[in-house]
DNA sequence: CCCATTTATGCAATCGTTTGCAGAGGAGTG
DNA sequence: CACTCCTCTGCAAACGATTGCATAAATGGG
C-alpha cells in the first residue's frame, strides 16, 4: 500500500539573524560584511558571504520599507484595465518599472470618482513609491490628488490629466490633433461635420472639441451646435449619438469621434442604417486601437502612442522618486500624434 | 513684488507612537485602546480614539507585513497585459481583490520563460500573499512555480496552466470546445478542415488539437497532417500559416484557430487572396475577443469567459490565503464555453 | 489594618535590517 | 612598560505595531 504524506513544512526564507546565529556573530557584523564595509575583516566577509550564497539569502524588502517609510511599488490608477488604450499604457509602465526594479500595482476606478478617492487613500497608506494616474470621466474634484502631493508622493498624470493641478503630465496635443482631423475631413469635401464628444467635464474631450471648433471657424463652414453630441466614452455612447441624429433626421456627412470606441459605435449604427462609409458619412476615430484597422472599411483615426505614454510617465515618475520630488522640474511632455488615413474617409 | 514659497514640508503620516507621546502614555496602551481591549479604561479609550480620529490615524500596513512576513498584495504573472484576453482577466482579478481589501500587482512575462522565473523569485522576496499565473508559451519547466509552493505561497493558474503541477486551476474544457467547433463545421458541410494551433508545448494548444482530432476521428473525414499548423499565438502567426497553405496550393475549406488573433491573421490573408468567408473558407476563432464581432463578416468563435476566469481565480486565491494553504482542497474549476455562431461560417 | 484581588498601564521583545557608538584586543611608539 | 591608535566586532536604537508579562494603584474582604 502506498501512502501519501502531505508536506506542510514550508521552506523558510533565511535572514541576516539566521546567518549571524549560524556563525555565532552579531547581525550587524553580517549586515556590514554583506555590504563590504571596510571595518569588517576579509576572513569574516568570506565566511558570511559563503553562507549567504549557499542558503540563497536575499534581503527582506519589507524591512527596508519600514525603515524608509516607502515601498518599491509604483501604482497606477486607470479607469479600466480592459480598455485597449489603458492596457497598452499599463504594458509600457510595467516594462519600465521592471527594468528599474520596481513592481507595478494596478487599481481601476471603473470611471467612478469615489473609487478613485478610495484607491488614492489606500495607496497613500500602503506607502507606494509613486503613482501614475489617468482620471475617471466623473472626476471633477482633485482634492485626493492634492492630498497625495501634500504627503510627498510623486505623481504623474497621463492622457486624462487633472487640469487644475501643477504636476508632471504626459499628454498629446488634443486640440491640434482634432484640428488636423477636421481639416482633413474638410479637405476631402465633407461639409457637415459632427463631433461625438464624450463627457464635457473631461479635459481631453473639451480640448478635442476646441480643435474641432477652431478648424470650422477657420473655414467658411458655420458651427452647428446640433451636430455636437456629448455622452460617455464607450461604443454604446457613439451608437446612441448616431441613433439620435438619425431619429432627428439630422444626418451629417462626416463625424469626428472623441475616441475609437465611440467611433465604432457610430460605425455600427451607420451600417445598420444602410448608409455607406465613407461616401454617405466619413468617420474619424481617435487612439488607433487595434480594432480600427480590422473593421470594414478600416477606420481613419488619430494615432495616440499609449504604450509610449505609459513608458514616458513611468520614466518621469522613477526619476522623481530617485532624485527626490524637490529636485524635479514640473513639466508637461507632449507626445506626437499622427492622422492615420484609412478607408472610412474619402 | 510677489514671491513664491515652495513648500517642501510634507505632511507626515501619524503613528501610534505619535499618539502615545501626545497623551504621555505608552504605545502599547494606544494600540490596545484602538482595539477596544478590555484592560483599557473607557476614559483612556475615549482620549486615544479622539486623537486618532482627529489626526486621521491609520495603521501602517508595512509593520503588519514585517510581523506576519506577508503583504496584502496579490500578484499576477501573465504573458502580456495588452492582450484583450489577459486584460479582461486582470480586470476581473482586480475587481475581486479590491472588494477583499487586497492590492493587485502585475508582472508580464512577454512570453519569455526567463522573465517568468525572475518575476517569480522577485515576488517570493516581496512576500506577496499569493500569485495568479497564466504561463508563457515558452515555459517548459515548472521549477520556479514548485519553488514558490515550497515556500508556502498560494498559487492559482488560469487558462494557460502548468500541466505537471498539482495546484488550483481555472480553465475551460479546451478539448471539448474545439471538438464542438469542428463538429459544427462538419455539420455545415465543411470537409477539409485545418487547425492553426499555436505552440505545441502549450497545454491548451495540445488539448484544442486533441479536440480537433477527436471530432475528425468520429467522422468519416480522414486526418490530414498537412492541415495542422503550429506557430505562435499572434495575428502574424495566423497570417503566416494561411500564407504557407496558399503557397503550397493546399487550401482548406474551413479553419479552426487556436485563438482569435490567429484567426484574425488568417482572416486577413484569406481576404487578400480574394477568397470568400464563409463560402470559400469557413473560419472559427477562440476566445470571443471584442474584435471578432466587428470584422466583416463577424467571426464565429468560442466564447471564453476571461473576466470570470480572473474573478474565479482571485476568489480561490483569496480563500487559500484566508484559510491557510493546508486547509484548502486542490481543484480544477472548469468554466463553460459557448460557440458563438456568426457570419464567418456557413 | 493587612492581605488578596482587580484594574489599568508600562516594559520589553518581536519582525529584519541598518548604523552610530562603545569597547575589546592587538600593534606600535616613546 | 605605559600609553595611544587602529582594527574589528557587538550593542542598542530605530522603523510601527503587537503582545506576554510585570507592576503600580486601587478596591474589597476579613
Amino acid at each position: 500500500m502506498q501512502t501519501f504524506v502531505v508536506n506542510i513544512l514550508y521552506v523558510r526564507q533565511i535572514t541576516i539573524t539566521d546567518i549571524a546565529k549560524k556563525l555565532g556573530i552579531a547581525a550587524s557584523t553580517v549586515s556590514r560584511a554583506l555590504k563590504d564595509h571596510p571595518d569588517i575583516s576579509e576572513e569574516t566577509k568570506k565566511r558570511v558571504k559563503k553562507i549567504a550564497k549557499d542558503s540563497r539569502y536575499t534581503p527582506n524588502p519589507i524591512s527596508y520599507s519600514l525603515r524608509n517609510n516607502r515601498t518599491t511599488n509604483i501604482a497606477v490608477i486607470i479607469p479600466e484595465i480592459a480598455h485597449d488604450s489603458f492596457a497598452k499604457a499599463m504594458s509600457g509602465i510595467e516594462e519600465i518599472a521592471y527594468q528599474a526594479g520596481y513592481t507595478t500595482l494596478v487599481c481601476q476606478s471603473n470611471e467612478n470618482y469615489e473609487r478613485e478617492v478610495v484607491n488614492s487613500n489606500m495607496l497613500l497608506k500602503q506607502r507606494v513609491a509613486g503613482i501614475i494616474v489617468s482620471i475617471s470621466q466623473n472626476t471633477k474634484n482633485s482634492g485626493h490628488f492634492r492630498n497625495l502631493m501634500d504627503y510627498g508622493i510623486p505623481l504623474v498624470f497621463f492622457d486624462r490629466v487633472c487640469d487644475d493641478i501643477y504636476a508632471n503630465k504626459v499628454v498629446i496635443d488634443d486640440e491640434n490633433s482634432a484640428f488636423n482631423a477636421v481639416n482633413y475631413l474638410m479637405s476631402r469635401g465633407y461639409k457637415n461635420i459632427a463631433y461625438f464628444g464624450g463627457p464635457e467635464q473631461l479635459g481631453i474631450c473639451r480640448r478635442r472639441l476646441n480643435g474641432y471648433i477652431a478648424a470650422l471657424k477657420k473655414s467658411v463652414i458655420p458651427i452647428n451646435d446640433e451636430l455636437i453630441r456629448f455622452g460617455g466614452m464607450c461604443e454604446e455612447d457613439g451608437y446612441n449619438s448616431m441613433d439620435s441624429l438619425i431619429k432627428e433626421n439630422n444626418i451629417p456627412d462626416a463625424i469626428l469621434a472623441v475616441n475609437d470606441p465611440v467611433a465604432i459605435g457610430a460605425f455600427q449604427r451607420i451600417k445598420e442604417q444602410g448608409l455607406n462609409i465613407p461616401n454617405d458619412i466619413g468617420l474619424i476615430g481617435f487612439s488607433n486601437n487595434r480594432i480600427t484597422s480590422l473593421v470594414d472599411p478600416p477606420l481613419t483615426t488619430v494615432n495616440q502612442p499609449f504604450y509610449n505614454m505609459g513608458k514616458k510617465a513611468a520614466e518621469i515618475l522613477i526619476a522623481m522618486i530617485g532624485k527626490g520630488i524637490e529636485n524635479c522640474d514640473i513639466a508637461t511632455v507632449t507626445l506626437e500624434t499622427e492622422l492615420i488615413i484609412r478607408g472610412s474617409t474619402k
